[in-house]
DNA sequence: TAACATTAGTTGCATATGCAACTAATTGAA
DNA sequence: TTCAATTAGTTGCATATGCAACTAATGTTA
């Protein structure tokens, strides 16, 4: 059986995928912010956001609850992030932004801009949504009905 | 500053990456496969390319060579794979497919085939190469003039 | 209400990854 | 030819990830 992989999204999209989390691990080494792609994405569900449970923060993003609850752990230990437990569900605990994690989170905004404006420059606002369309696309081919945030 | 992250690509780009690597593990344990992507990656490489050393290897696959290293230990030990120090170097690690190796990269063809065809059903081949040519667009803005494999 | 079932979160184990420092072998240059 | 520089590969350390098994708390049901 002859498969043309190259032909095939998959392998370029892996590629891409490498490629722009290798520049925003540089990007943030470079300003100075001492943060992952991954610990970005939790600080920015929760700004504006605080007080989710780590289910909920682990669904928003994706991940599994273990690997949230250690990302979290860690963030919480660089002061970015503080666990409350419910008082109403001592099972819970609620995920709340420090003054400290909003302030990284600000200071990778301009940096995240800047890798977006250098990755899609050549890319007209039409193509860009042609590629998000066909994305989701393939989303929907996986998983029939889910919404993707 | 007001980004509008779910206008850019590299969300969906990862969102869709993240479920693609979900269903590939899947599929690769329901076809009782006992090996993730990455070792797919490095088998498909060697296919018909066997006496590569590791440092070509890590290039093809877009891999710090500590990373390949590790997966060739792993690959070795299942017996997928063969290491065999040139004679003209003894520097170098030639790697060769072992007769398993081959039989399980062609366990994984039609696998990796009814995937994409399940990941790219609605997908007409035109949208298909616009997809791709704006990845490659992607690789380009950030690494011009390197050509991707 | 007591026993069972579910839910939130943690931990063990396995996977993969990059960087930096290291060893061994080869190349190059004085 | 001998010493320095480069190159191939390994290892330590840190990161992230999912699954399965586990604990603690809550919900449900007989």
């Amino acid at each position: 059986m002859v498969i043309d992989f190259e032909r095939s999204i998959g392998p370029w999209m892996g590629r891409t995928m490498k490629l722009v989390d290798y520049h925003i691990h540089e990007s943030f080494a470079n300003a100075g912010l001492d943060l992952t792609k991954e610990q970005m994405v939790v600080l920015k569900k929760l700004d504006g956001h605080d007080g989710l449970n780590q289910n909920e923060l682990a669904f928003l993003t994706y991940r599994d609850k273990s690997s949230l609850a250690r990302l979290l752990r860690k963030m919480e230990s660089k002061g970015y992030i503080l666990r409350s437990q419910n008082v109403d569900d001592k099972r819970e605990n609620l995920v709340f932004l420090t003054e400290e994690g909003k302030n990284v989170y600000d200071r990778t905004r301009p940096v995240i801009k800047a890798l977006i404006d250098k990755m899609e420059c050549n890319i007209s606002v039409k193509e860009k949504d042609q590629m998000i369309a066909l994305l989701q696309k393939v989303l929907e081919n996986f998983e029939p009905g889910i919404t993707f945030y």
